[in-house]
DNA sequence: CCACTCCTGCGT
DNA sequence: ACGCAGGAGTGG
C-alpha cells in the first residue's frame, strides 16, 4: 500500500519515538511473510539501541548503533504501529519489537502478507539489501535524473511500467506514476525508447514534485493507509487522475479513462496526455 | 516482455 | 460470487 511518500511519513512519525530506545525482545508470528523468519531470527538484536529510521524508496530500515537492524517492506497492506504494549493485538500482527523500560512498542501488521521484515547483522548486509534499489525519487538529484533518463530511454516498455520498476527509480507506485505522467503531460503508453531525454527528465521531475507534495500532505489515504500513529494522510484530496475514471480532467475537462498495464490500473487523460 | 502468483478484505 | 486493491518476484 504505501509508496515512498507514505513510508517517509511513517518514518517521520516514528523516528522521534524509537530513537534511543533499546530492543528488549522481538516476537514474530508464525505466518509466512516474503522471507521465512521466526522470533529466533531476530534474537541477535536484543540489547541493541535504535539509532535511526532511514528510508530508500519504499523500504524502511530500523537501524541500531551496532550497524544492525531490520529491513521493512510494506507490500500492499503493511503498516507499522507505535502502540501501548498492553493494547490487544490487531489481527495480522506479524512482528512486535518490545523496548526496554518503555510502555510502548512497535508492531508490523500486514493482512495480505505481501510485505516483509528481515533482520540484517552488518552494514555490508544492509548495503546488499539496498543494492538493487534505484535512486530515491523523492530526493532525486539533477545528476541522477540525467543518468536515470538515459537508462529509461533504453527500455522498450511503456513509461508507466518503467516508473513502477524500483530498480530504475524507487518510491514511485501506482498512484504517483499516474499523477506524475499527468503532470508531465505524457501518455502512460509511450515506450521509454520513444521518448526524448528531456521528456523523460520532465517526467522524473514530475515524480519528484508530486511525491514531495504528497509528503507535505502526509501521504495519500486511498483505502487504509495510516502513519505510525494511526493518522490518515491528506493527499487524496489533491489527486488529479488516480482512481478518477469517468470524472473530468482537472486541466481540460475531458473524461479520465482507465486502462490496464501489466495487470495494474492506469488512469489518464487522453487529451492532455496524447 | 506479459501473465500469473502470493494473500485478505471490501464494495458492488 | 466477483472484481478490485497503494507491490513485487517468478517463470514461460
Amino acid at each position: 500500500m504505501p509508496e515512498g511518500p507514505e513510508v517517509e511519513t511513517i518514518r517521520r512519525t516514528l523516528e522521534n519515538e524509537v530513537r534511543g530506545q533499546i530492543i528488549e525482545s522481538i516476537w514474530r508470528s508464525a505466518f509466512a511473510l516474503r522471507t521465512p523468519t521466526d522470533s529466533e531470527t531476530f534474537r541477535f538484536l536484543n540489547g541493541d539501541r535504535i539509532q535511526t529510521l532511514s528510508r530508500t524508496g519504499k523500504i524502511l530500515l530500523i537501524e541500531t548503533e551496532q550497524a544492525r537492524g531490520i529491513f521493512v517492506q510494506f507490500g500492499m497492506s503493511g503498516k507499522l504501529q507505535w502502540t501501548a504494549s498492553d493494547t490487544e493485538l490487531e489481527k495480522h500482527t506479524h512482528l512486535r519489537i518490545k523496548l526496554r523500560d518503555c510502555d510502548q512498542e512497535l508492531r508490523f501488521v500486514d493482512p495480505r502478507r505481501f510485505g516483509d521484515v528481515k533482520p540484517f547483522q552488518s552494514a555490508a548486509v544492509r548495503n546488499q539489501l539496498l543494492a538493487q534499489i534505484g535512486p530515491d525519487g523523492i530526493q532525486l538529484s539533477k545528476e541522477q535524473m540525467r543518468e536515470t533518463a538515459k537508462r529509461i530511454r533504453k527500455c522498450n516498455r511503456p513509461i508507466k511500467t518503467i516508473l513502477l520498476d524500483q530498480a530504475m527509480i524507487s518510491g514511485v507506485g501506482n498512484i504517483y506514476a499516474c499523477e506524475a505522467l499527468h503532470l508531465a503531460k505524457i501518455s502512460p503508453e509511450s515506450l521509454g525508447s520513444s521518448l526524448a531525454l528531456r521528456e523523460i527528465e520532465s517526467i522524473l521531475s514530475a515524480c519528484k514534485q508530486v511525491m514531495n507534495a504528497a509528503v507535505l500532505n502526509k501521504g495519500t489515504t486511498f483505502r487504509s493507509y495510516v502513519d505510525g500513529n494511526g493518522e490518515k494522510g491528506g493527499n487524496q484530496n489533491h489527486l488529479r487522475v488516480f482512481a478518477k475514471e469517468k470524472e473530468p480532467c482537472p486541466v481540460c475537462g475531458k473524461t479520465i479513462i482507465r486502462i490496464v498495464q501489466s495487470g495494474r490500473s492506469t488512469f489518464y487523460c487522453k487529451k492532455c496526455q496524447a
